[in-house]
DNA sequence: CGCCACTTTGAAACAGTTCAACGTCAGTGG
DNA sequence: CCACTGACGTTGAACTGTTTCAAAGTGGCG
């Protein structure tokens, strides 16, 4: 019975995996707070600003993004997020969302019942730890969006995208040699980056001449990893990648 | 004994209990896990990149800053810090920093190992969802921040960064009326816009010849607040300053 | 086949940067 | 007590990156 949802949460154990050791007994906890898996039609909410949460919701497939709109209507995207991320598990603390997650594609995902969770806060202190951990990747990831978006230039902050998903993607087994899926539009990556659609669309174009990246089909290919890396100054150190107790 | 302490931690219970309620017990707890006040100088480093840290920091006076450099030395500011904040309880659960702290002017600041803290989750489950809120809050406002950066004009950018201060330091009892303390150089806030200091230091200005605010001797006032508060597009909401169970 | 969403292009307008110089003030030492 | 210093704030003008607007191209899907 259990099958089912141990494949839904392979992901989120890899991605745990990669920083710390869960023991089959906190496996076993996580497994038994998840709910049932639901599948949600792409540009759907799948959570609100303003709403009070009584359940945290983990990405088994598709792609999300967090968004904040201005009284202009204006979108902003604050992360983007794959199989294996809690969407919003800071809501479990926090309680009321601050901001919206969307569906940018179609995407499955599992509801975790704030009880369920709160008794793991309750029985299972390093597993807490964990779930703590997972929510403060998110912070990092901002904060890093805040120094690309504040010092880089458009080019440099593409790069580092990129850099950063296929990383991201790589991490969790998304990856597949140097291409990893990342079918969102460049309205979607503008919203991510602050800027214009023209100019992002034109910041690309030179991305793709250089043979840096290929863009196709909702599949992005790293042609030339170092150079990208340089042009984008990136230092996964951010992601936290390292197996430490936690 | 735990008097100095007591006040030390002042700023940080008033954190929480705008927030939500602690124990007598919780209250002592955090006393016991906090080690000793120290002072550090302007300009000084609280913590840096890439240090794995055994303990956390609790800001008792002063301005800190995050900050992440760029290759070319380009600093991005990506949080101001003030007392009460946690500035690091975020390399808790993740052991390494990511980004540094600097003291923006001389500082006061407590430790908190992190077995006193490891000791708390394991025995306090509640009082661990209160400091990983306070996590959380950090989070909320990289999330406004890139918002604001992203969508936001530079004279909006700027208001609302001085709503938010404003707000936060009167959740704490910092704020007298309707100013408050604000030393930092204007290369402070242009790094932390992202923005050359030429082009802040004009668009500040431009607010003060607007008269909605005063800045002198490292103190601001709002002169106009609703007015302030339009232009920013300021909703406090995620700063999640209302009492819930967490 | 035709529609609609998405991508690409060009050109004019604008916001923000850069550079270089000058002003101001508090602190320091002769 | 005054001159000097260095950090910080302010100014002007040329320049560049980015946006905006408007139009045309592309491709998947009913």
């Amino acid at each position: 019975m259990n099958f089912s949802k141990n494949d839904a949460l392979e992901r989120l154990f890899r991605r745990i995996d990669v920083r710390d050791n869960l023991s089959g007994e906190e496996r076993e906890a996580l497994l038994e707070a998840a709910g049932e898996i639901r599948t949600l039609p792409a540009g759907s909410r799948i959570s609100s600003k303003g709403e009070e949460l009584d359940r945290s919701t983990l990405l088994v497939s598709g792609i999300a993004a967090r968004t904040v709109y201005t009284e202009m209507g204006h979108r902003q995207i604050t992360a983007f997020h794959i199989a294996g991320d809690f969407v919003d598990l800071h809501a479990f603390p926090l309680k009321i969302m601050d901001h919206n997650v969307e569906a940018i594609t179609a995407c499955e995902v599992i509801h975790f019942p704030h009880p369920a969770l709160r008794q793991i806060t309750e029985r299972h202190s390093h597993l807490t730890r964990v779930l703590w951990l997972l929510t403060l990747l998110d912070s990092a990831i901002h904060r890093q969006w805040l120094a690309v978006m504040g010092q880089l230039q458009v080019t440099d902050h593409l790069a580092h995208l990129l850099c950063e998903q296929f990383t991201r993607a790589k991490a969790v087994g998304l990856a597949a040699g140097n291409a990893f899926p990342f079918p969102i539009t460049q309205q979607d990556l503008a919203d991510a980056m602050g800027r214009s659609v023209v100019h992002v669309n034109r910041t690309l174009q030179g991305l793709r001449r250089q043979d840096l990246i290929e863009w196709q089909g909702g599949d992005v290919t790293i042609l030339d990893w170092p150079a990208l890396q340089e042009l984008a100054e990136f230092d996964p150190a951010y992601l936290h990648l390292e197996r430490l107790p936690r």
